[in-house]
RNA sequence: GGGCGAGUGGCGGAAUUGGCAGACGCGCUGGACUUAGGAUCCAGUAUCGCAAGAUGUGCGGGUUCAAGUCCCGCCUCGCCCA
């Protein structure tokens, strides 16, 4: 029964199965033990099930959460299905299978292919968040957002996308195109549902310093809040009743504003126009509509802009100043409507220069003849507050405005409200329904969860509707508490939704009469670790940190954040082939013919280039291959010896099977050709010399683990083997500790070794090992030598030599002795432990 | 245009506070064992050079006894924002 060789295909499947049946992961309160909240963002099952680039993250995490048990942490490693979405519902309306079965089969892949990794689920408390079950909660937490004023409804011009028949949030629409699948987007005017995040923007904001995320996510939030502080300022229209109002981040230099730009949008555009500038400004303004606002917004682009023949009166002065309109200006941001301070603005710069308008300093510390001042400096030239640094002078200027009520302080936040609805079958009811009187109702908790009605057909109506209008029984109900007759609202809720408050879900994910209790959110909250990809940096965790606030104002979490340390792993690449037309080949569609590759067997050559790993890419690599031939500990390894976590990198076929050698290796060393123990590991009286190379291994991985750093961990443990297969025997206490140390890497192959060298237990609680800093005392040093900072030898001294006698030794080195022959010495330099360097002439 | 990150052998990548550049792995070269090798083992492998030696971390300067690392000025690539 005991093979000699290395049989991962034998080793694996009876590891994952002891692990299943013997629920080694389960993890439950336990006060006696410091817990640890690793979370992966867990997936949207698709139906291609997934590639090697997938589980990237769920490897380094599986890895800390094997450590944090073996040092002792009580663990809470979940994962489950963002399973409600777009492809399923698409899926159904082709075939006419139902989303919930094509759900469940994709799920049951994405089971199945994660539990082939062997990662340290527990999976007694998988969630799904198409289950009833779990979006009975998700409604519930939609109605404490409703109770509280949050969810609010309104007809607005919406981004609707016609081809999937739904309309999409701001956030994902770009350059009018739906950003997962290219279609083209449009404005509409729909009634929806919206979620009031403007409200909590400032503690969003706010609240990102005390997170231990990287600056560059944080900085991705900041930008989308996109917090500015300024002022709103009344211009009167000179010699009219008119006057319009502008925003401004730099009320200081109202006395540099030379001239004001109205949007060609902006109603007073046309009505402040003197009949002799009509003809041109009304030409302008049919230009300017044709161009988008992504174009106009160009830096780069030529300004462009038409005098109205209107002056306004800059509030401060009193002075007059030409009205101009121009398509640099957006009637969507702010008022539409801008002063411009050419002197500290350099795109009113651009603008004065090319239109021969003043330019006025108003803060010194520029040259303004050549370019704009944007930087602090003292006020001049601008009355009241002449002498004053940027930050003092805005503050006394809009003190000045506000008394004057001519103008105010004001804060604007980029961050919009979140629109929540879509035209959608597969996602949450949102649980209200609407009586006759229009009046909006929210459904009892009791009746929670609304569930989705069965539908022949999950197209929108003829006339527009939501697919849920066409379950008219569904749709016309009563209100719980008057008995009058209503009618259920018929959008759902956004993908965003269900993923919102999964990681509340998992602490207590089989709790049926609460979405979580007190205990378990007190014990297990916050999450410690939470891995998952850059593209959810702003969206998704914007979102559940929204709605987390949101039931920390309620009471029902006790902490303001949910993720305190955030981690986002780099992307798999490939090799991908694509010939001139752009069409892409499958790595063994193609043939390498000299230095250039071509379409295997035709004349058609390919370009090859290394991208990231997706379907479209044709570069994809299974995961169930992988594990087939080499063994899901190989790909586990290899995934985590190709670089740092955080980058991006090229997966290779070669590097795969070099892991895999080393597994091998580990094996051989320990494991004889008859499946014994090898006789190279004894009880006692092993090589001495391995005892310092265990323990420089263990301080070496520990380290490098702490700060997720698992390629040069795995090189420790490389350079630990090379020393191993040349030593003439090793203690087994040692080699032991050896495969602690590699066990949460590749827990298949350590288990097995470990049951072999007579272990019952598993070996997923046993210690982590301790390195011992006495052992790694050095009694000699080697130290370079440098001569004029060039390495000339090494010399060995004992690790207690005083400064002298190192340098006495370096200079008498046979090969440091030549390069001082003849020269005058200049400055002896010797840092403890480390370096000699002799200077000479 | 602004912000953040990156640039080191043929390739992926190592390198506490400035202190032996290229750990570890891949690939490659040579050898051993083999009927065979996509197995295993041994040796070598930054560049130029027979060697001594010289050069070398995107480019150009600088600080320092000493720079991949610090400073100044650029270039290229990636992401985000405009």
């Amino acid at each position: 029964m005991s093979s000699g060789t290395y049989d991962h295909a034998a080793i694996e499947p009876k590891w994952r199965a002891h692990w299943l049946n013997n629920k080694t992961f389960k993890s439950e309160i336990d006060h006696t033990k410091p817990k640890y909240y690793v979370l992966d963002m867990f997936p949207y099952p698709s139906g291609d099930g997934l590639h090697v680039g997938h589980p990237l993250g769920y490897v380094a995490t599986d890895i800390i959460a094997r450590v944090k048990r073996m040092k002792g942490f009580n663990v809470l490693h979940p994962m489950g299905w963002d399973a409600f979405g777009l492809p399923a519902e698409r899926h159904a309306m082709r075939t006419g299978e139902h989303p919930a079965i094509i759900t469940k089969r994709n799920c049951d892949t994405f089971r199945r292919q994660l539990q082939l990794l062997g990662l340290s689920y527990d999976w007694d408390r998988e969630i799904d968040t198409t289950d009833p079950g779990y979006y009975k909660w998700t409604q519930w937490i939609f109605q404490i957002l409703f109770e509280r004023g949050l969810a609010y409804q309104i007809e607005a011009p919406v981004n609707w996308c016609p081809a999937i028949g739904t309309v999409l949030a701001n956030e994902e629409v770009k350059d009018g195109k739906y950003v997962e699948t290219g279609d083209l987007v449009e404005k509409r005017l729909m009634r929806q549902w919206m979620l009031k995040i403007t409200a909590y923007a400032e503690r969003l904001l706010a609240d990102l310093d005390e997170l231990e995320w990287p600056e560059s996510v944080k900085a991705m939030q900041r930008e989308w809040i996109g917090k500015s502080e300024g002022a709103d300022v009344v211009f009167p229209v000179a010699h009219s009743d008119l006057s319009f109002m502008i925003f401004t981040t730099r009320p200081d230099t109202l006395f540099g504003a030379t001239y004001c730009v109205l949007a060609p949008e902006h109603p007073l555009t046309l009505q402040v126009t003197t009949p002799a500038q009509r003809a041109e400004v009304e030409a302008y303004i049919a230009a300017a509509s044709k161009r988008s606002a992504q174009d106009r917004m160009q830096a780069e682009r030529e300004k462009t802009g038409v005098f109205t023949g209107a002056y306004a009166v800059n509030p401060v002065n009193g002075k007059e100043v030409p009205i101009w309109t121009a398509d640099y200006v957006l009637a969507e941001y702010g008022y539409g409507a801008i002063m411009a301070v050419p002197a500290h603005d350099a795109r009113d710069y651009e603008f004065a220069t090319k239109f021969g308008l003043p330019i006025v300093e108003v803060v010194s510390g520029g040259d303004i003849s050549q370019a704009a001042y944007v930087g602090d400096g003292l006020l001049v030239n601008s009355g009241i507050i002449d002498g004053l640094s940027v930050p003092d002078a805005k503050k006394k200027i809009n003190a000045w405005l506000e008394e004057r009520g001519v103008g105010r302080a004001t804060v604007t936040y980029r961050l919009r409200d979140w629109l929540f609805s879509r035209q959608r079958y597969w996602g949450e009811p949102i649980p209200l329904v609407t009586l006759e009187d229009g009046t909006i109702r929210a459904v009892p908790m009791e009746d929670l969860p609304v569930m989705l009605p069965e539908l022949d057909e999950y197209k929108p109506t003829a006339d527009g509707q939501p697919p849920l209008a066409r379950a008219a029984e569904w749709v016309n109900t009563t209100d719980a508490a008057s008995g009058k007759a209503a009618m259920r609202e018929t959008n759902t809720m956004p993908q965003w939704a269900g993923s919102c408050w999964y990681y509340l879900r998992y602490v207590d994910a089989r709790n049926d009469k609460a979405a979580w209790s007190k205990e378990a959110e007190s014990y297990w909250m916050p999450v410690d670790l939470y891995v998952g990809g850059t593209e959810h940096a702003v969206l998704h965790l914007l979102y559940s940190r929204f709605w987390h606030k949101v039931l920390y104002d309620a009471g029902f979490v006790t902490t303001r954040e949910p993720f305190t340390r955030l981690f986002n792993p780099g992307k798999i690449q490939a090799h991908s082939y694509r010939d001139a037309n752009g069409k892409y080949y499958f790595p063994e569609q193609v043939e390498k013919r000299g230095d250039a590759w071509y379409v295997k067997g035709k004349d058609m050559p390919v370009e090859t280039q290394v991208e990231k790993m997706s379907k479209s890419r044709y570069n994809v690599v299974n995961p169930d291959k992988v594990v087939a031939e080499l063994g899901a500990d190989s790909m586990r390894l290899y995934q985590m010896f190709m670089g740092p976590l955080d980058r991006d990198k090229p997966w290779t076929e070669e590097g795969l099977h070099g892991i895999h050698r080393f597994l091998r290796r580990v094996w051989a060393l320990i494991v004889a050709e008859d499946g014994s123990i090898h006789p190279r590991i004894v009880e006692s009286g092993g090589d001495a010399s391995m005892l310092k190379t265990l323990h420089h291994t263990i301080k070496c991985v520990s380290e490098d683990m702490d700060s997720l750093q698992f390629n040069t961990s795995i090189s420790r443990l490389m350079e630990y083997l090379n020393a191993a297969v040349k030593a003439e025997s090793i203690n087994k206490p040692e080699i032991e500790q050896f495969i602690l140390l590699l066990a949460p890497m590749a827990p298949h192959i350590c288990e097995e070794i470990w049951e072999r060298l007579g272990h019952a237990d598993t070996i997923a609680y046993e210690p982590w090992p301790v390195y011992d800093p006495a052992l790694l005392v050095e009694n000699t040093l080697e130290v370079p030598v440098q001569v004029n900072g060039k390495l000339r030898g090494v010399v060995t001294v004992p690790a207690d030599a005083d400064k002298d006698a190192i340098l006495a030794a370096a200079k008498s080195d046979a090969k440091v002795h030549p390069h001082l022959d003849g020269k005058t010495l200049v400055k002896e330099i010797y840092v403890p432990g480390k370096m000699v360097n002799i200077v000479v002439k």
